[in-house]
RNA sequence: GCCGUGGUGGUGGAAUUGGUAGACACGCAGGACUUAAAAUCCUGUGACACUUAAAUGUCGUGCGGGUUCGAUUCCCGCCCGCGGUACCA
């Protein structure tokens, strides 16, 4: 019987749906576990072979874990809003909803084929109203919750409305002056009106209204992503964009920072991972400086006070506040000039060019500690998100603040002195003060506490810890979003509130719960208004009820939905307490090193505030974190000559006459070990049917290619599908796993998956010969037949703990071959190793248990236990190493004591050749591993 | 720019705590079976030098240094690819 992967597979892939063997429940007998994946956004264009990369790692996890007796939750599910489907929306008026189901039934299906075990009854799909109702009741908790810094947790809102009504604004933190520029006594409180109230709440809600600087579009008439913005124009059209302030949604999570930062150190995550997120947030320890204005004053924050005497000049972000009032008349049209040209540039590019750009506004400041006047800069080094927007520039201790001096011409003073510490980097906190009046002599180190305090008593400033981190940007201007469960009361001009950059006194008010869902409406059309406001505005109902026309951002559903695996269909709760407390939180996630600082951190953020409020059993969502590397595309170039437009076949064109070319790429359907087949290019665009071809010698005509990411656009795709119609879908996943590590990126190549395909039916013939013979014997195996399956297990089960899946697939192989060699089909070996396999290739496993003569499913089997009697070794065989240079082996008994392997070591011809005889000047040994004789 | 990550034969990769570099597989070459092909099986395969052969030697893990009896692994300095950089998901 022929190993026939499509029947079996066709097979199985029923009878797992028809006996559900996947489905979960919460069985108290066993212990859980939480497999995790990555949410999947489910595009049109379905999965091509990078995506399910982590997923059958999770899989082959999943399933290794059930086998070892847990019980093991393992979903999926959607991640269902976004803006391709809007995109489409827009072009072709097809609601998103429609392409969206298109595109989740076309994941499903591709998920089927590839035999993974998910638990489908659990399976969720932000979009779905029945979903979105608990985003939406989620975010009501927010917006009527508080940080509590005291208590150092959140809690409901009413407890700040209560302590404003007893004490005021006194006892808070942070200060009602800090947030809202005064404070307040009780008696104030109770007679504000209304409005006044909420204005205030707003500083402290979870979920609050602000003002945020976007990427505005005129032409296109929407807002754009960083990445939709290429050198300052849009990537579509190329129009011109600018900064433009917008009232919109956060989220607090910067109240979160701290909690964020220490929760890691109990994670099970790679330092790597765990520095992005410490990074990220970027806690600094500082102090908050106030520096006098002929009017008014310009605070700093800095984390170098000791440098303050250093401090030659100011420079204030473009978008400060003061810059109106700091501007002479004489700079005016300067300053005008030089803030038009930073409006045009994103935050990634000000930060990233080199360029020292920056003018100056008229202005002098004065040095708190010299006495001096210093003059006041703008420039877009300085980001208004970050601290005050403004600093106190030290030319003489930080770069930028020196190439800065250096290009205007500004003055430098010399404030440490580092020569003791040769070696030492600008950065390095070292060196003695110098010309720092009271600090001069003192370390780094010193001179900040000194400084510090000598501040705080001048009452100039005082110590502050600052972040990186800002409040999370939450409004997003499209339509296929969730919408907010927010109305707005109207105070003074209607419709104030819609208009985006306005001010407006009105008044959101959360929806009742019993209100949710909001669901999403129909409009007439997906186009933006033109003037910034999100589609839904397009709808006249909707604005009529006056409900906030922005939508929830992408990361809003994928905040929470692990928790709503544990109990998919519960209308009463996201989620009832008793299956929460079973399943706690996820033990294991899959998931891509490009969540690191955005969905990694809100998730973790929800489920803290979740945790707060008492509605979560676990305050860290995913205890250990894996991240999957991406599988990109390798892309077919064809050459064509500039001039005479045509087609040169790739090894004919010169290294450096790649210029004169134009790189097109081709359809990698055409493509076979980088050879095109002219023909059917020829017939697959209108345009290049009677283009011309210049082949090589042979007649070939040959592809360059690139490694980039696999994309309809870039002709590169390949999909699982085309892969398991060829070989099988236990090929297909053994094969991702064959590929290498599993946290590295690298470029899906097809080549070498023959060599799975190979090892598949070499296993089969295990069990079957050529002619369709049953060849499994019921003999007793040998010794040496057990080792070989002990060791197997053994390797495979170690290094599936440790997620190294490559070398598991390694292993099959070599035993595989080495039971071959023997000649060996005993059911006492091959059982064991079918349950080991079955994990990797489940389909295959399947069957062949059935034929065993098993009637239920392999994948309910019980995992083998390795028996380390049969892999104790007696001897070793030594390289023996003369001057650390392998000269020699022996064998010896590993219980051997040194003396007597030293003895017969320097007695081997080879040793004695090299040593020329002379006795060791030392003698290495290590048990079980090396001899090195040293001369 | 900043943060993170990776670089090993013709190719994908292995080497788990500093201990035989190249497991396993692809590709390639030669052979067996066959009328032939496919499939399958066997042998060889890092580079260079030397040799009839057996063997042997030198070099070799992106580049340049260092620590060590011994470095793909640890340290210092560089080069290149990839991911993130706050409205792609």
């Amino acid at each position: 019987m022929e190993y026939k992967f499509a029947e079996i597979e066709e097979k199985w892939k029923k009878y797992w749906v028809e006996k559900q063997v996947y489905k979960i429940t919460e069985d108290t007998s066993k212990p859980k576990y939480y497999v995790l994946d990555m949410f999947p956004y489910p595009s049109g264009a379905g999965l091509h072979v990078g995506h399910p990369l982590g997923y059958v790692a999770s899989d082959i996890y999943a399933r290794y874990k059930r086998l070892k007796g847990f019980n093991v939750l393992h979903p999926m599910g959607f991640d269902a809003f976004g803006l391709p489907a809007e995109q489409y929306a827009i072009e072709t008026g097809t609601h998103p909803a429609e392409t969206t189901a298109k595109a989740v039934k076309r994941y499903r299906e591709q998920f089927d084929k590839i035999g993974f075990s998910f638990d489908w009854s659990r399976s969720v799909n932000t979009t779905d109203p029945g979903y979105y109702k608990w985003t939406q009741w989620i975010f009501l908790k927010l917006f009527n919750s508080w940080y509590n810094r005291e208590k150092n947790k959140a809690e409901p809102i009413e407890a700040l409305i209560q302590h404003f009504e007893k004490n005021g604004s006194a006892g808070i933190a942070p200060s009602a002056l800090e947030r809202i520029g005064k404070e307040f006594s009780a008696n104030d409180w109770n007679v504000f009106s209304k409005s006044e109230k909420q204005n205030i709440l707003m500083h402290y809600r979870l979920a609050y209204l602000s003002y945020a600087e976007v990427n505005w579009c005129a032409a296109l008439g929407t807002v754009l992503a960083n990445d939709e913005v290429k050198d300052g124009k849009s990537e579509r059209g190329g129009h011109p964009v600018e900064r433009r302030k917008m009232r919109q949604w956060f989220l607090r999570i910067t109240e979160f920072s701290d909690r964020l930062l220490e929760g890691l150190e109990r994670l099970d995550w790679s330092e790597a991972m765990k520095d992005m997120q410490r990074n990220w947030i970027g806690r600094s320890e500082g102090a908050s400086v106030k520096f006098k204005l002929r009017e008014g004053e310009l605070e700093v924050f800095t984390t170098r006070p000791d440098t303050i005497f250093g401090a030659t000049f100011m420079v204030i972000a473009p978008e400060h506040e003061l810059i109106s009032q700091l501007v002479t008349t004489e700079q005016k049209a300067e300053v005008e000039k030089y803030i038009g040209y930073v409006k045009s540039r994103t935050d990634v590019e000000r930060q990233q060019e080199k360029k020292v750009t920056g003018v100056f506004t008229g202005s002098y400041a004065v040095n708190p500690f010299t006495g001096k006047d210093i003059p006041v800069w703008i420039a877009e080094y300085v980001l208004s998100g970050y601290g005050t927007g403004a600093i106190m520039a030290v030319p003489a201790d930080d770069e930028r603040d020196h190439k800065f001096a250096e290009k205007f011409g500004l003055p430098i003073i010399d404030i440490i002195d580092k020569s003791m510490y040769p070696g030492a980097t600008i950065e390095d906190k070292l060196g003695k003060m110098i010309n720092s009046d009271f600090l001069n002599g003192m370390e780094v180190k010193d001179a900040i506490k000194a400084v510090l305090d000598e501040i705080e008593k001048r009452g100039i400033g005082k110590r502050k810890v600052n972040y990186k981190q800002r409040d999370a940007g939450f409004s997003r201007q499209r339509y296929w979003g969730e919408p907010f469960p927010i109305k707005y009361e109207i105070i003074g001009k209607p419709d104030a509130h819609l208009k985006g950059d306005g001010e407006s006194d009105d008044i959101p008010t959360g929806l009742n719960e019993s209100d949710l869902p909001l669901i999403l409406p129909n409009v007439s059309t997906y186009k933006p208004t033109g003037d910034g406001q999100s589609p839904l505005a397009n709808s006249s109902d909707w604005v009529a009820q006056n409900y906030e026309t922005d939508t929830m951002p992408g990361y809003a559903g994928s905040s929470w939905y692990f928790l709503r695996y544990m109990d998919a269909d519960n209308d009463k709760e996201f989620a009832s307490k008793q299956k929460m407390d079973y399943w706690k939180n996820a033990d294991i996630y899959f998931g891509g090193a490009e969540h690191a600082v955005g969905h990694l951190l809100y998730a973790r953020m929800w489920n803290k505030f979740l945790f707060d409020l008492g509605l979560v059993p676990m305050d860290e969502p995913f205890q250990k974190l894996v991240n999957q590397g991406m599988i990109q595309g390798r892309s077919s170039i064809i050459y064509r000559h500039k001039e005479t437009n045509e087609f040169v076949s790739f090894n004919l064109v010169q290294q450096n006459e790649e210029d004169k070319y134009q790189k097109l790429h081709a359809n990698i359907a055409f493509v076979k070990d980088d050879i095109l087949d002219i023909d059917k290019f020829k017939e697959w665009r209108e345009d290049y049917r009677n283009a011309k071809f210049v082949t090589g010698k042979d007649g070939n005509f040959v592809c360059g290619h690139e490694v980039e990411k696999m994309s309809k656009s870039k002709y590169n795709v390949v999909t699982p599908d085309d892969v398991i119609a060829k070989y099988g879908a236990d090929c297909f996943r053994m094969f991702e796993m064959f590929l290498g590590p599993i946290e590295q990126s690298k470029p899906w190549d097809d080549k070498g998956i023959s060599g799975v395909y190979n090892f598949l039916r070499k296993f089969w013939r295990m069990f079957y010969d050529d002619k369709g013979n049953w060849r499994v014997t019921d003999e007793a195996p040998t010794d040496a037949e057990f080792k070989i399956l002990h060791k197997t297990i053994k390797k495979v089960g170690e290094d599936i703990e440790r997620l190294n899946f490559n070398t598991c697939i390694s292993s099959f192989m070599i035993a595989t071959n080495e039971l071959n060699a023997l000649n060996s089909n005993k059911r006492k070996i091959l059982e064991p190793l079918l349950i080991a396999l079955a994990p990797f290739a489940p389909f295959v496993a399947e069957e062949l248990w059935e034929k065993l003569g098993y009637a239920g499913s392999i994948h309910q089997a019980t995992y083998p236990k390795v028996e380390e009697k049969y892999l104790v070794e007696s001897t070793h065989e030594y390289p023996v190493s003369v001057n650390g240079k392998l000269r020699a082996q022996i064998q010896l008994p590993l219980d051997m004591p040194q003396d007597e392997v030293q003895k017969l070591v320097m007695e081997l011809e080879n040793v004695k050749k090299w040593t020329n005889g002379n006795a060791p000047k030392k003698f290495i040994f290590v048990k079980g591993k090396i001899v090195n004789v040293v001369v």
